[in-house]
DNA sequence: CAAAACCGCTTGCGATTTGCAAGCAGTTGG
DNA sequence: CCAACTGCTTGCAAATCGCAAGCGGTTTTG
């Protein structure tokens, strides 16, 4: 918790917390590819994050309260990093975020998809993707369906369909 | 246009535009503040951007397609600076951000009081605020009525509320 | 009509942050 | 016992940031 000195401003407050490169891109990957160790957050990212900063990062939201860290009982070495509620929260935030770059940037179609189902379930799906994420990083019961399974589903599916499409490229 | 060679996830290309500290700042003040002036976004902003930073943000903002830029004709030296659709298409993202700020940060009341109103008034309100910042940043007709004035007597108040009840600290 | 204020924006410069590569001590599985 | 793996740190060069001052030109003011 250190002096910044600027505003008040709940834009502004936002900013000085997640204003960077990075920290959303860790918490997208949590959120969406369900990544919980640092090694997984680490290389598993399209982004190619440097360790040092995926450190950083990683202590920042914790002393933000974004994110919690225990340790995993199965490997004396490895953490499990989790969503807290403020951290689920974001749902709201990704969506719009999403649904804006795919209407105004390059993004590739098979990135864009899971943005897509995001904008038009609207804020019911939103709420369901809280749920099951309160489940899997919460200790909340687990809901009735899956939102992470169709939208990692629709995003396998668009990754398999351009690779289809890659190999044979023109169709006869 | 530079080469990032990061990824095409909409959330990746977002934040290679708008992720640091000040491009949303200067974003907010165009869009709440309905500041259009190089020296009104300087001197009037409550975070105190430096002059070299607003320049460049402006520089990017505008290679980027969010704002634009044009001569002032009353004044030879003076440049216009107005949204585009692609910034003004940022107010669901604005909306959400400010939501979620005032919902976990440590705002100051009269600085959230805008977020309040956004947040209750839902995506209906949020489609007649861009459709007058269409109005006052395009060249779209004037809409019925006026978003944000609602928002600015909504915050002038809270600053007002907030100043009388330091004058009188103990209410009799 | 000259001085003062204001205009957008640049420059210099020290401090901070970033990105990359390598490495570290401890743990696990074969 | 050793190779692979764990989260995370260190060194270092390059880029960026933040502050202050200033620049050529325009407009306002006394």
């Amino acid at each position: 918790m250190k002096e910044t000195g600027r505003s008040g401003c709940p834009i502004n407050l936002t900013l000085e917390i997640l204003g960077d490169r990075w920290s959303l891109i860790v918490l997208r990957d949590m959120m969406f590819g369900n990544r919980r160790h640092f090694r997984e957050l680490l290389a598993k990212s399209d982004e190619g994050i440097a360790s040092n900063i995926l450190a950083d990062r990683l202590k920042r939201l914790l002393e933000n309260g974004l994110i919690s860290r225990r340790d995993d009982a199965s490997h004396k070495q490895k953490g499990i990093y989790s969503l807290t509620e403020m951290g689920i929260s974001l749902v709201p935030v990704f969506a719009a975020m999403a649904d804006w770059g795919r209407r105004f940037l390059p993004v590739t179609p098979e990135m864009s998809i899971r943005a897509e189902i995001l904008a038009e379930g609207g804020p019911a799906l939103w709420e369901r993707f809280m749920a099951e994420l309160r489940f899997l990083h919460l200790d909340a019961p687990r809901p009735a369906q899956s939102v992470l399974d169709d939208l990692t589903a629709a995003y396998r599916d668009a990754v398999e369909r351009k690779r289809a499409a890659e190999a044979e490229p023109e169709v006869a």
